[in-house]
Parts: structure tokens; sequence; C-alpha cells
DNA sequence: TATTTATTGCACTATCTAGTTACTTACTTG
DNA sequence: CAAGTAAGTAACTAGATAGTGCAATAAATA
């Protein structure tokens, strides 16, 4: 009962006033309401709200619902892009460069569901929001000329058969793991068996290693 | 000019009625329209109208737009079901079972773009609308032990090699194909590639029939 | 033919939603 | 420290949007 509009004015906790913490809050709600709901479920005012930022500091710093969208999309694949990067592939046997891609790529959609989520939003809508960005194309192209290289290396040591397309390798070891975990639910009704637990993860892991392997070998 | 509301009052074209064919113009036009937009994009107006029924007929018939989107889903899988047992790869050799229903399930997904936009759909849900139905057990218990069967068949002939789990299997040839089309937007922009192009897509399947090939011989 | 039932159409509502207007308050800089 | 600029707020708008109440009309049935 104290405090209230009492004659001793206490300031009204002075608040303080952080422009790049305020986006940060944003595109972390933002990121997480897109990734659930999808772009047409999505909320703005929900994104304000769990941001704890008024809905027009959205307007402000990003323009709009789908400017946003793409702002978060970018940052996705920025962020899967970069740790990437990380593994120094190009440093370790042919063998262990593509097991290794394997597991990472696995471990990073498990880690990351907000990830497929937001890529299958943007597929939903033809990639129309991607195509107007300019960030995703550099990165982009360093990542599959890496995979080109282990590669050629593996062949050129004889571990690797010859004729490998790196892009069509690429796409088939994020789709053995992306499919998995996307439809995991539907695929639970229909499998009739839960392919949600840490078993049926370590099981899948197994197989998709097994694939690659299988296919990239002589 | 003529004809508005003159004396003689002319039988305005009298329509008939026939209920099953309105129920299927509705289902056709939810197919689209949700496979297009998603749950949440999709809106029931332009169902109707594409339909070319009332809006009050697709609460008639089927209450809700949620329950009018279980039922899009329930039908395209067992349309998909359906078409599998067609096949009848229990009279095949076992390779040529496995092959033929690789480049039958990319076929499908190729052919009927809106399957596997509604899974997506229905996945981005947690699957929660077809957790309720009924309908999905029996026809996928079928399938699964379809495929089953060809491997054992394939172990015993030498032909595979043993120990590959058929749900593994299918989830895989689903995935590769699956994968691919879903993706293939975003895709063509990081791999700067046009990944929707006849040639791409036969470039995909002849991929996707090695993975499978290299996968399951001894 | 009379009565009931199923199908259809129209107009309506209550609520939601992206985006905006007009303003206040804190911080920065000359 | 004055004045301008950037950050933040609240209340609002215009148009959608899922869902309904009720009457009208065609088909089925008695």
């Amino acid at each position: 009962m104290a405090n209230l509009e009492t004659t001793t004015k206490t300031k009204p906790d002075k608040k303080i006033r952080d422009a790049n913490a305020t986006r940060l809050r944003i595109l972390k709600a933002a990121k997480r309401e897109f990734s659930q709901k999808g772009l047409a479920g999505a909320r703005v005012d929900t994104i304000a709200s769990k941001a704890q930022a008024n809905k027009r500091m959205i307007y402000h710093y990003f323009g709009s619902k789908e400017a946003l969208f793409l702002k978060v999309l970018e940052d996705a694949y920025f962020d899967i892009r970069s740790a990437e990067q990380k593994l120094d592939l190009e440093n370790l046997d042919p063998l262990e460069a593509i097991e290794k891609l394997v597991l990472f790529t696995w471990d990073y959609y498990l880690k990351n569901p907000e990830f497929i989520r937001l890529v299958n939003s943007e597929n939903l809508h033809g990639a129309r929001h991607l195509k107007k960005s300019s960030v995703i194309d550099d990165i982009s192209q360093k990542f599959v000329s890496m995979v080109g290289g282990i590669l050629a290396r593996g062949v050129a040591s004889g571990q690797f058969r010859a004729g490998i397309d790196p892009v069509q390798l690429n796409i088939t070891i994020a789709a053995i793991g992306y499919y998995y975990l996307t439809n995991r639910f539907t695929g639970s009704i229909v499998y009739q068996r839960n392919l949600s637990t840490p078993s049926a993860y370590k099981e899948r892991l197994a197989f998709n290693v097994e694939t690659i392997l299988c296919l990239v070998k002589p």
C-alpha cells in the first residue's frame, strides 16, 4: 500500500534506454514466434510483448512484419554457415570430414529447431523473402566449395568413388536429418513409433552416417 | 438491359442441389488453399469462393476451419497410401521393388505438390490434427510391413545386406525426395543453381536411386 | 399434394491484426 | 546546460477474419 502516489514523489523506476538490446530482444522473440507459428501464424503483438518492447519499436527498427521475418531468416543462415566454417573440415581426413559433417548437421538441426522451421516457412512462400536478400550468396558459396574440396581429396586418396556431385551430396546430408526432424510428428503416427526419444535420435543418426558412407565409398 | 426485374418474372435459373458435389468442390478448393498458404495463412472465404460454394456450407459440412484441414489431410494420406498399394511391390524382384518405390515416391511428390506442403503444415503444428484421427493407422501399417517384406526377401536372396531397419529405410527414401522438393526454393539460392528445372529433377532422381541402392546392397 | 428435411444464401458480429499518429521521456552534443 | 535527436509509449484505425442466426428454397417422404 506504500508508494502509491504519495507526497514523496518517488522516481517511477527511471527506464534506461538501449536501442541495441531492444533490437536483439525483438529479434530473439521474433525467431521464436516465426519458427513456432510460421509467417502467417505469427503475431506482431506477441513478438512485441515477448520482447518486452513496444510494437512501435518493431516498425521503427525493421519496417514491417515481413522485413523482420527476412532479418530473422538471414541471421539464422548466417549462424549455421558460421558454425560450419568453424568445423575446419579442410584439414581432416576426407572420410572423417564427411562423417563429421553428417554429425554436425544433425546436431545443429536438433539443437536449433528454429532453423528448420524457419526454412520450411520460407519455402512455403517460394523463398520470396530470401530472393531479395544479398547476405546469403557469399556465405553459401564457401560452404559448397568446401564440400567439393573434401570430395576431391577423397577421390584422389582412393577413399571415395569418383563422379559424386557435391551439391547433391550436400542436399542428401541435409535431407536425411532435416526430414526426420521436421516430420517426426506425423512420422510417429504413420510409423507407430515415437521418433522423438533420445534413443530414436541416436538410432537415426547412426543410420544417417551409414547412408552417407555407403554412398561415397568406392 | 433486358430481364432486370421486368414484369414477366423469369425464373432465376433454378439452382439444382447436390450436396456431395458441393462437398467435393469445397475439399478440392481447401486442399489447394491450405497447401499454398498453410493452415494459418489459408482463408475460409477464399476456399468458399474458389469452391463456388457459400461459406455457410463449409461450416455445415465440416464444422470448422481446423476440422476441414484435418479432412483434407486424411484424404491426402489415404490417396498416397492407396497409390502405393497399387504398385504391387510384393511380386517384384527385391532390387526392382526398392528401385520402383524410390521412383514412385519421387514421382508422387512431384505430381502432388499439395501433399508435401500439407504434411509440412501439419508438422509445424506438431501433428495435433492427425493425432486425433483414426483413419491413418490402418493404411500406414500395411505400408511399413510391405517394405519390411521386400527387405527380408532381398536379404534371403543375398541381394541386400542384413540388419536394415525398414522404418529408417522408408524415412530415408521419403527424405531424399521430399527435402529436395520442399526446399528447392531456398536451395536454388543457397546452391546458386536452379533446382526446379526438368533436367535438375532428372539428375536428382538418379542420385536418389543410387543413394538407396548403395545403402541396401551388401 | 402436404409436410418434413436437407441444402443454400445473405447479412451480421465480435474479435483480431498489421500498421500508424501523436506524444513523452531519456540521452547526446554544441 | 540548452536544444536537438533518438528511444519509447499508448491509444487508435481501417480492414480482415472465423464463425452464426435465420430465412428461403429445393428435394424427399408421407
